[in-house]
DNA sequence: CAACATAATTCTAAAATATGGAATAATATA
DNA sequence: TATATTATTCCATATTTTAGAATTATGTTG
């Protein structure tokens, strides 16, 4: 027993007082209508309707369930074209996962003019470099940068940008210049802790990625702090070029290794595939994309 | 698409936060709900709810329809109990046509005790010699006197009553003393507007009902102005035993053709035939059954 | 870390249900 | 009284729903 349907014959046979014209509108045969009051009759235990074969009118009982099916009918409608409207109209609060650094230096301008362009959306940001759980933390969105681990969830690339090594003219001229990624086992290199790139390093050697294992007396899981620490002097490090390249066109850093670059080093958008993907997503990583095209291909490259 | 099957199915998946528990719940297979999840998805155009095969999570969407469903679920429970409840308990208001004289002198101290014993119903008689349209009028019951012609509603007999040929000893010894029906062609009838008697009275010849022809010089559609008249001595008058049964006793009228009186005159508790008759209207009836039974039996007789 | 248990989804045949249309009975109108 | 419309019932057909096995995914445990 279709409950719903039921109570919408009914509800077109109480306002109409007539089982036929209900079953005009609802283009439904008249046995169709007659069935459905019928059965909604038997399930409730009540007689609804008294009918004669000329007129249709409302029980006491019927009157009260009218009441409460219209209301119900009415309040369902409303609640369908909102979450319709939602999903055309972006509305709501959005939670996106940030890596720290970068957050921190693109990504407010990037989500004002979002939340400029969608004035219904709110936007919660986290800037962490641990991987977020996308679903156990309840986030939308995830942004994310260099190479991906394989996962259920998409990723789809905004911008591609550089991991490039550095280090101080200062430090080059006391302990040399390496020449491949062999000789990064003579240096003292400052390890991100939060990644993969905490133990070894990727270079590219012979179109093929290699893993550099490293070592070094300093680490830390903020890069900024190990970018504080390789312009001081104090060993080589492994960092994105939007960190980096203010003070190598300064001069206070230098690129090394630069053509054993690995070249897959990219900004990603991370969020779960879903059937029907939630408009403030889209939006947002559609906004996103076109942000990082346009603004900041210099920045990041 | 069932939409309250599916709705209640998702409430249960969002509230024990597993397909598989609300499966178990529903009596249903796993696949059965997922099914009723994705076509709930498919219908609304939205994801509602977020899963690995590990956990369930709500989208923001799905949390706004699960407010939404929660409450027109607990409603429609709540409704559906109130309508049961109704037709286990009384409650609301009877519509009841009474015959005039009758119901001014029997009905009060029936529907007293009636109101007395169901202190949720109210009751509204209108006293109405008419024969009212049930359904046109609205009436739950109608308490009708007499033989009861053809129709498609139900009548319950509730007493038995006897109607009387009646005049006054003036009368009769002015007059004379009609001593077969067809007597009365000689008499002064008086007669009661609002039935076939007005024109004919029945009388049972042989064990066949016949109709005499009457005749007279005043009429009225009022029982008792018919009775003051005959008390007069203006005529004769056929009329119920419960209007002229003191007076005879009294001796100021005397019954005739007691030997040709109709048998079947009774009070009937018409109302309509439906599959559910509502509490109100049976308790009613059953009330007035006992009533009349236990206590009138002489007052009618 | 491999084996295991459980979960959500998809697929498909079988079961359950809904549907339209003809027949029937009832009741207004002319 | 004849006519037209109505609500209901019945029934064959069409549609939908269901359960369960297979598949893929994901925690847990020894």
């Amino acid at each position: 027993m279709d409950k719903f349907a039921n109570m919408q014959a009914f509800a077109l046979v109480g306002q109409t007082e007539s089982f036929a014209e209900a079953a005009r509108r609802l283009n439904l045969a008249n046995s169709v209508v007659s069935k459905r009051i019928k059965d909604l009759e038997g399930y409730l235990g009540t007689q609804l309707l008294v009918r004669t074969t000329r007129k249709v009118t409302l029980t006491e009982a019927g009157y009260t369930y009218m009441e409460f099916v219209r209301k119900t009918l009415d309040e369902l409608e409303e609640v369908e074209a909102s979450l319709l409207y939602q999903t055309e109209n972006p509305v709501g609060t959005i939670r996106i996962s940030l890596p720290l650094s970068f957050g921190m230096q693109y990504l407010g301008a990037a989500l004002s003019s979002y939340m400029e362009k969608y004035p219904d959306v709110n936007v919660k940001a986290y800037l962490s470099d641990r991987r977020v759980d996308l679903i156990e933390d309840g986030f939308d969105v995830a942004l994310r940068l260099g190479a991906l681990e394989d996962s259920s969830l998409v990723a789809k690339k905004l911008a591609h940008s550089r991991l490039v090594l550095c280090a101080s003219p200062e430090y080059l001229q006391k302990y040399g210049r390496p020449q491949a990624p062999l000789d990064l086992r003579e240096h003292n290199c400052l390890s991100y802790l939060n990644l993969a790139e905490g133990k070894a390093w990727p270079f590219m050697v012979d179109g093929k990625m290699i893993w550099q294992p490293i070592s070094g007396r300093f680490a830390s899981d903020n890069g900024d702090l190990l970018f504080q620490s390789a312009i001081e002097g104090s060993g080589l490090v492994l960092l994105p070029i939007f960190i980096v390249g203010e003070a190598v066109e300064r001069g206070e850093l230098e690129i090394l290794l630069q053509d054993y670059e690995r070249d897959d080093f990219n900004l990603y958008a991370v969020y779960q595939h879903t059937r029907h993907l939630s408009i403030k997503v889209r939006t947002l990583i559609d906004h996103l994309h076109s942000y990082f095209k346009d603004a900041l291909t210099c920045a990041l490259l």
